[in-house]
DNA sequence: TATAAATGCTAAAACGTTTTACTAGTTTTA
DNA sequence: TAAAACTAGTAAAACGTTTTAGCATTTATA
């Protein structure tokens, strides 16, 4: 027969002495209330003896903490949030915070509602890749005095703790070094959308070409499309179709899948001749024939300055004012074959 | 200024109706408690209005249900479990529950500690993949009357809930597909552990092996060793060594993606020659040149298993009996250049 | 016409904590 | 030696729900 938990109140019944004492033991106020080293000994045995643990639930309810932070990313089946979730995860745990991972599909009312719905869970804090349409939302939150932290992408008018990494300059030097590497013209694959971190990979690939003197040659596939028989078709088109392109900088990293893919289907001997850079690296790409040029953003980094930024608002508590927190850190080029010239 | 959610008792003051009367119209039990169809309508459309929604962590005090299921795997970051996880989400999701995941790193003690921390948390049910020493927890979490089901492995002498697939005659298959295009070495690398998903395909590689008549060749590394130096080493050893291989069926994912490095570090020409398979298919196994061949997990089909057999066990609340349900899925192998005799 | 049943609702306990405000006794201070 | 301060606790409210038991009325029944 499954005994119930032992609560505080069954510890006081059988020590006899209050809950409040226990609680101010258990809580480590022991001293500071003036409670006896012996009773203070006896309820630390006793606790221990019987293996109580508080019951979180009935904590939050009192103190409006859940010690539960929420992750909202695009999809995390994708290795890029899947990798960062992990490196969160791992933080949080050791600071006894648990993370609940969402996926938002990149669709706004999906995000909306699961912000909604965490945010009457009383997480503790949200750490969000946003979709493009809830930026209200966002305020929202952060309005009602919540830790919110933005990663990845961020909205331009709106004041948020952040961490970014350096697009712009990342996606700049990755179109240079094709063109350093002798391709005259590359394209740029990526998706239409008003994200910021796309727009400015946009900005480094055209400025880079610009700045050759060479044509630019942009391909903007919608985010659904890009599974779909459409969105491959205009992937094919670009890649054969008489606007000769040499080389191909892809701004993500599904992208990238969807493309390899078709290259494969096109010719299994184009792969050798196309010049290929993306954004996000992956393990398979260095063991890819030819091995594959990419863009590595620092999970790592972004994980634990995430949480660095988090664990400070969290202490904060929503009480002090706290700076503006927004990190750029910096992605790095790992040149592989796909990219030399053949 | 944040102005605090309305609770109830709020509603019930502005209606100057009972917070009984309103709980009973939010819980749908209105009718049945005879409440009149006007106050039944004026709750609804004030709480609308106020766009009240019932605070979780009560509810759960109060119930005793969160709501929330515990996910727990080897690696969140690693791909085979971050899509099974989003697949789960999903469901989740449709239901009305949020899914915590947490990493286990296939650590025992780790382990322990992530199912004690959820039980405490309340949570409503466990999905696990377990590591190999917690049969005595896992245990003790059935006895406590909590819903548990376990995926791609389980323990031979405790019977569960679980959804695992046809290891053994996969990994027979598998390596039979390598017989039967040629290859007479076929090596089997795996990591040493008495999971019982890995026992059963290190014996469907020996036995058919054996049934050809051929040497069995098998490498167990230890799950620590796999990216360090020495587990490079053993690998590296097998792969040059003196025993002549000529083709290497992998026990799982990670195995391969260190040894296909290790391949193309030795000679990136081997990976044409070494006749390969491995368990767990990857989106750039198709992409790769030559293209590899792998054993095929039906993600989306454990996923929904699971989910329906969570379901089943939340349904049946600890009251009635619920008989054993164990699945066993399908694997598929999908041949690719990597299998093929050159 | 008295009683039983149905109707429409509510009071209050309970879930398990934290925290504020208090008390009774002891020691120190002026 | 009376007042102040300290010691070692405790009682009870509060967090926001759900749910049991019950209470007036009204309606149906015998």
């Amino acid at each position: 027969m499954k005994q119930k938990r032992p609560s505080i109140k069954d510890i006081a019944k059988a020590l006899n002495v209050s809950i409040t004492t226990i609680s101010f033991v258990l809580n480590g106020k022991g001293e500071e209330r003036k409670i006896s080293k012996e009773v203070i000994k006896k309820i630390e045995d006793y606790v221990e003896e019987v293996n109580y643990r508080p019951n979180q639930v009935a904590q939050s309810l009192r103190t409006g903490k859940s010690k539960i932070l929420v992750f909202m990313v695009e999809d995390i089946g994708n290795r890029f949030f899947a990798k960062i979730a992990r490196i969160i995860e791992e933080i949080a745990y050791q600071k006894g915070y648990k993370v609940l991972f969402c996926s938002n599909e990149n669709n706004d009312k999906r995000s909306r509602e699961l912000i909604r719905v965490f945010h009457e869970r009383q997480v503790d804090g949200f750490l969000i890749i946003p979709s493009a349409g809830i930026k209200k939302d966002i305020e929202n939150l952060i309005k009602s005095d919540i830790p919110v932290v933005l990663a990845d992408r961020y909205f331009e008018d709106l004041a948020t703790h952040q961490v970014v990494i350096n697009n712009y300059e990342a996606a700049n030097k990755a179109t240079q070094h094709l063109i350093d590497n002798g391709f005259k013209h590359p394209a740029f694959i990526t998706i239409d959308t008003q994200q910021n971190q796309m727009l400015d990979r946009a900005r480094g690939y055209r400025d880079a070409v610009a700045a050759a003197g060479l044509q630019s040659n942009i391909l903007e596939l919608p985010f659904e499309t890009i599974q779909s028989p459409e969105g491959k078709q205009r992937i094919t088109e670009l890649l054969t179709g008489s606007n000769k392109i040499d080389s191909v900088f892809f701004s993500t990293n599904y992208l990238t899948q969807t493309s390899l893919e078709i290259i494969k289907d096109i010719d299994p001997k184009l792969i050798y001749d196309l010049g290929i850079v993306t954004f996000d690296d992956n393990e398979f790409f260095k063991i890819n024939n030819p091995s594959i040029t990419a863009v590595a953003q620092p999970l790592q980094e972004m994980g634990e300055e995430l949480m660095r930024i988090m664990f400070k608002l969290l202490k904060a508590n929503g009480k002090e004012e706290v700076p503006l927190m927004q990190s750029v850190l910096h992605a790095e080029l790992i040149p592989r074959d796909s990219s030399k010239k053949k």
